[in-house]
DNA sequence: TATCATTTTTACCGTTTGGTCAAATCTCTT
DNA sequence: AAGAGATTTGACCAAACGGTAAAAATGATA
């Protein structure tokens, strides 16, 4: 025994990871986003995995366990970095600018990383079976915190009055969409396949929408 | 040959519709609509369609004759359904008016069908293998008709300058949410799972959004 | 280069899946 | 009540599914 290393039969569980281990399981996890994003959990199968990834089935089961480890692997990661740009709203600045400076961060999330926002789409459709509970405890958690920033601007009549939880509804959604729907997007648009240029013009809409007013006040004409 | 009747093998095709006939294709369709709207087309099975409906699964190949078609009626009945607030809106109305029912009617169709929209959400994540040619053509035509009214609104300055089919893709998404996410919805909001309450407050603020304004223009104290 | 751990492959297993078939049952009309 | 057509069922099939076992191949290290 010359090497006390790791000694457990799950290369996840060892203590540092092999370079063949690391690469391995990103291209697994990179390959499972674009099979789960696509075709929801119970549409994806490990075959489709393992072929997008380039390696045998048995292998990828080398490095996770089942089809719902990769899974939540991958949630895990999505809801870090997805929740990051809420996490920075802050208390001081002005609002037009929090919302305006949140909106643009949750649209450019939006186009860096549409495989996840449609694999979180697809979790949600399905009802959330895996992060119902992340969803009850964390989330609600965060949203009410930042409500109450929302709610403070409302009491300081910088903000309209109205939910600020369905505020970031409409924000998440509105975001959203051009990654979950880019498909409907695209052919509303009349682009090609892999044209995302319309995030420009989303942009500028969603500024005019959240931060400008859509319908001038009734003339008296 | 004393009736003339039918003589197709396929339920479908005969000329008049049974009494048992018109039952059971409504009792699979609703099945079907529930499966499919959570699972999207893969993850969905014929056994748990057939269970749902209380039915033999060959009992339910012998009205639809395979998977396909039963996601293809349902997709198609969805589509009339869905667009008819959309052909409503009219260029003679006040543009505050027109935007603001039609935001009301597809917020309610949102709660009315909510497995109507996630089934549609979900062949959109799956990248529209069904419909596609639907976008590109009928729905990107009815689209171009009902943004050139508004872009006689905006060059009429009744509406401010921004491109109307993401005023349309604004007003999708943010409906649709509440029906797509809705299990987010109520964990955020701390509801129970069968509780629609919120819909009340979606569309409040959505009239907020989209016909007043939100953040006050900035004073010059 | 020998050795041991890591990685990959081959062959397989039981279950689920979409779908078929023919026989049995039911329903409606005469 | 009988006959024809409509409906339902049980038995079945090949392919796809998630996953396993063990051996073979590769890589790292001394």
């Amino acid at each position: 025994m010359t090497q006390i290393s790791a000694s457990s039969e799950n290369p996840a569980e060892r203590r540092s990871k092999t370079r063949i281990q690391k690469e391995n399981e990103t291209r697994i996890l990179l390959a499972a986003l674009e099979v789960f994003s696509e075709n929801g959990f119970r549409g994806a199968t490990l075959d489709r995995i393992a072929a997008t990834a380039k390696m045998s089935k048995p292998n990828l089961l080398y490095y996770f366990k089942n089809k719902e480890e990769i899974h939540v692997a991958l949630l895990t990661d999505l809801l870090d970095v997805w929740l990051a740009p809420l996490r920075e709203i802050s208390p001081h600045g002005e609002p037009a600018d929090e919302i305006g400076s949140y909106i643009r961060r949750t649209l450019e999330s939006s186009r860096q990383f549409p495989r996840d926002s449609r694999l979180f789409a697809n979790e949600m459709l399905a009802g959330a079976p895996h992060i119902g509970d992340f969803l009850q405890s964390e989330l609600k958690q965060l949203v009410d915190e930042k409500a109450a920033i929302f709610q403070g601007w409302i009491d300081e009549r910088r903000l309209a009055p109205c939910d600020p939880r369905h505020l970031l509804f409409a924000i998440w959604s509105t975001t959203q969409h051009y990654a979950d729907f880019s498909v409907q997007v695209r052919h509303v648009l009349g682009l090609q396949p892999g044209d995302v240029s319309y995030y420009e013009d989303a942009l500028s809409m969603l500024q005019t929408l959240f931060l400008s007013r859509l319908v001038p006040p009734a003339s008296t004409n």
